[in-house]
DNA sequence: GTTATCACCTCACATCGGGT
DNA sequence: ACCCGATGTGAGGTGATAAC
């Protein structure tokens, strides 16, 4: 009781302190590094030479070499210049980090946006969208992010971790990114920390027994390995892929005609110096080309996500996965990766660090002062609202005893509770074992939609060899839902199940509802059978539950944007788009979702689609927004203005926002040592914010999204959005368990758009000769 | 059953520089 | 002004895993 007391206010006052890998940066030392810029060089150095390489080279020089290089360049005290050669504190240390400094300058002059000649701003990915203010081309920042870029590009960075492989100790390298941000107005560098493998010189073809001593026997396994290729001095190895076996260098003639063949001496000695059993491999270089002999011990494999795999079917290692899992970054490891090479910077470069952080470099966080620590915030999370207007948390175990209690929060009117459920096997001959386990499953599943408060009717489970016999056997008994058991023998008939299932009517729906279990996998446990009960309502069109309504948000009308293109499988050769659109209340339930096929100029959407999806019925008096998987077109934003007068909608205009799964590299957001929680926020202008969603538990950090609300009439209000993004996030009736990153608006039109393509009905949607269509696809998230 | 995490691969596309 | 290859970048797909 006592503890309970001490512990409530402790818990409440202190709401969480959240960070990011953003440091602001002092504005006054940006624009003094700026200030000292020099003249331009006379002279442009060749496009090929990149700062790291020479200043990787001037800190292997001597003190002397290093004095007489200041002096050269007319950088020393006596030639006018500010670097001291002499007196207290001038050790080799010092004066290294003054002419690192001097160079990062340099190419600063040579590439800044002022400069005609620059062109790495314009080229860059952080160019053109700027984060944190899309009005400014570059940031003020940008020349310090690149400044500290090469800072850390100019050192080979200790290997931070290892990973072991086989007999092999793989050592993992940490990679820094640094861009320029802004936090409301205030200049800032994100830092961006990953790993690359770098694979040990002693891991090479030579050096794996399976490519050595068992060459023969295991070529066909060993074609199409992807290898880089050690060639000779100075020149950086390439890659290519095996595509077979010479032979041994022992084998007549094999060594002579290689040694003829090979140009380098430093090759040559490596040829006359191997031995007998040395493996010789055909390569593809991947640069194009006929096809080369190299040993296989200059032969390393490329440690890559999609090598591992056959490197593992060579026994040297069962499991391929070790690569990736390796270097995932929990929140604490990646955060001390980030402080370490702040702090190795600062040792290099005293001074430049001194200037961008006069007072030593800081995370931004909520405990901050000013805007700064303002712009983070924790969304509360809504509740779920299930049948009977029941309030529970939205995820897990109480939504499902709420729902199991209460009912759903709605079932489709013209379906009630009545459910006409059919299993079928498909298989032309299922074996005793696999019928039972359907049996059994099927069996355990309808008590699932039982206790979701459906009556369920069913036949017992039936087989059938095809597709269309198991839908004929299912049109019989008047099934509303159809659950296939795949045996072995059927796995490449999910697409053609989904796309037959939606383009049959059932019984009061628009179309059959379909479920694809897998008799190959392992048996279904609670938790997956619940998940799946919940995805069926889902298909049926039923409304498992809702969010809690947010206050001032009454009556909104959220709507999910999403185009794809793929073949056209009517005309080959060309592309044709296809794009989803999903319309839903600010509660989460689902309005309609649309469907439009054909060709489209450029990547706008058409005029159509919005014309059909946003009717004055659907708007009118309602505020709207509208959710964008990527960005909206110009096109897209002068359209929707116009045609936001026309509907009525309230406050003038549509809200359009963008939301950016993968912004490259977004800065990764904390609570303390751990992952932010979800609803973490952060706020970097007016249109701009990283929002953490999603729940899942992985090891690794948690990639927040971009949001980027486009200007409109009341002013963008970034917040809000990514709000109404944080509740959506929430909605899911694919899974009870976990939470998805992206909000249920684009999630359910990537989803579509995507189940059309992959199931081909994209293209049967379009009747007769029309080379579009737009339709109307009703309720049922078929997509689940 | 679903979800996100990591790095890399491939493909497509834009742009730049060096020519003519 | 134009072409062509080189270069760089982005998007999307890949696979294992653990959690509920």
């Amino acid at each position: 009781m006592r503890a309970y007391q001490r512990a409530r206010p402790a818990a409440a006052s202190s709401a969480i302190s959240l960070c990011a890998d953003i440091f602001p940066v002092s504005a006054a030392g940006v624009e003094a590094l700026r200030r000292q810029q020099q003249p331009p060089l006379g002279r442009r150095q060749g496009p090929g030479g990149p700062l790291p390489s020479e200043i990787q080279r001037v800190q292997q020089l001597s003190v002397a070499d290093l004095k007489s290089l200041v002096q050269s360049k007319g950088w020393h005290k006596a030639a006018g210049g500010d670097i001291g050669l002499a007196g207290a504190g001038r050790t080799r240390e010092a004066i290294l980090s003054d002419i690192v400094r001097k160079l990062v300058l340099e190419e600063q002059v040579k590439s800044s946006p002022a400069t005609p000649s620059a062109s790495s701003f314009r080229s860059s990915r952080w160019g053109r969208p700027a984060w944190g203010s899309e009005s400014s081309t570059s940031s003020p920042s940008s020349g310090a992010a690149q400044m500290l870029q090469w800072l850390t590009d100019s050192t080979d960075l200790p290997c931070s971790k290892s990973t072991r492989w086989g007999s092999w100790t793989i050592p993992l390298r940490p990679v820094f990114r640094y861009k320029p941000i802004e936090i409301s107005g205030e200049p800032c560098i994100s830092v961006v920390a990953s790993h690359e493998a770098i694979p040990p010189p002693d891991l090479h073809l030579g050096a794996l027994p399976a490519c050595a001593k068992d060459a023969e026997r295991n070529v066909e396994l060993i074609k199409g390995l992807q290898v880089m290729m050690l060639a000779g001095t100075g020149r950086p190895p390439s890659g290519g892929s095996i595509v077979g076996l010479k032979g041994r260098l022992g084998a007549a003639g094999l060594r002579e005609w290689l040694m003829g063949v090979c140009t380098s001496e430093d090759t040559k000695r490596l040829i006359s110096q191997a031995s007998d059993d040395e493996v010789l491999w055909e390569v593809q270089p991947n640069r194009g080309g006929g096809s080369l002999t190299f040993l296989g011990s200059r032969l390393q494999p490329k440690l890559s996500a999609s090598n591992t795999e056959q490197l593992s079917r060579l026994s040297v290692s069962q499991d391929p996965s070790w690569l990736m899992r390796a270097c995932v970054l929990p929140p604490g490891e990646r955060q001390s990766l980030v402080d370490g090479e702040l702090g190795r910077l600062q040792r290099v470069s005293t001074e430049i660090l001194g200037t961008l952080f006069p007072s030593g470099w800081e995370r931004a966080s909520s405990s901050q002062a000013e805007s700064l620590g303002r712009s983070f915030s924790v969304f509360p999370q809504p509740s779920a609202v299930v049948g009977g207007g029941v309030r529970v948390k939205s995820v897990g175990k109480a939504l499902w005893g709420a729902m199991t209690r209460t009912g759903l929060y709605q079932y489709e009117p013209t379906m009630g509770r009545q459910l006409a459920a059919f299993g079928v096997v498909l298989s032309r001959n299922p074996s005793p074992a696999e019928m039972r386990q359907a049996e059994r499953t099927f069996s355990e599943l309808s008590d699932i939609l039982g206790e979701l408060g459906l009556e369920v009717s069913a036949p017992g489970v039936a087989s059938a060899g095809s597709v269309v016999e198991a839908l004929d056997l299912a049109k019989k008994v008047g099934a509303q839902v159809v659950v296939f058991f795949a045996t072995a023998d059927a796995q490449g008939l999910y697409h053609t199940a989904k796309r037959e299932c939606m383009l049959r009517k059932a019984p009061k729906l628009h179309h059959l509802a379909s479920q694809w279990i897998d008799l190959q996998r392992e048996k279904h446990d609670f938790y997956a059978l619940a998940s799946i009960g919940l995805g069926i309502c889902g298909k049926l069109g039923h409304t498992p539950y809702v969010l809690d309504s947010d206050a001032g948000q009454k009556n909104q009308l959220l709507v999910g944007m999403d185009v794809c293109h793929y073949p056209d499988p009517k005309a080959a050769g060309q592309m044709m788009h296809v794009v989803a659109g999903h319309l839903q209340g600010s509660d989460g339930g689902v309005e309609s979702s649309w469907l439009y096929a054909g060709h489209i100029d450029g990547e706008s959407i058409p005029p159509v689609v919005y014309r059909t999806l946003l009717t004055s019925e659907a708007c009118s008096g309602r505020q709207v927004t509208i959710h964008r998987d990527g960005r909206f077109t110009d096109i897209e934003k002068k359209f929707l203005a116009e045609h936001a007068k026309e509907v009525g909608v309230e406050g003038g205009g549509f809200t359009l926002v963008e939301v950016v799964k993968h912004a490259a590299g977004s800065p990764r957001l904390y609570s303390g040592r751990d992952n932010a929680p979800p609803g973490s926020f952060l706020r970097l202008s007016s249109s701009e914010g990283l929002l953490v969603a999603g729940d899942s538990r992985c090891a690794g950090t948690r990639n927040p999204l971009l949001l980027r609300v486009v200007e409109q009439p009341g002013g963008p209000n970034v917040e809000q959005a990514a709000k109404d993004i944080y509740r959506m996030s929430l909605v899911t009736y694919s899974n009870l368990w976990t939470k998805p990153r992206l909000p249920a608006t684009t999630r359910a039109a990537d989803a579509a758009a995507y189940f059309h393509a992959s199931t081909g009905t994209h293209a049967m949607l379009r009747s007769g000769e029309s080379s579009e269509a737009l339709r109307f696809l009703g309720r049922q998230q078929y997509w689940l």
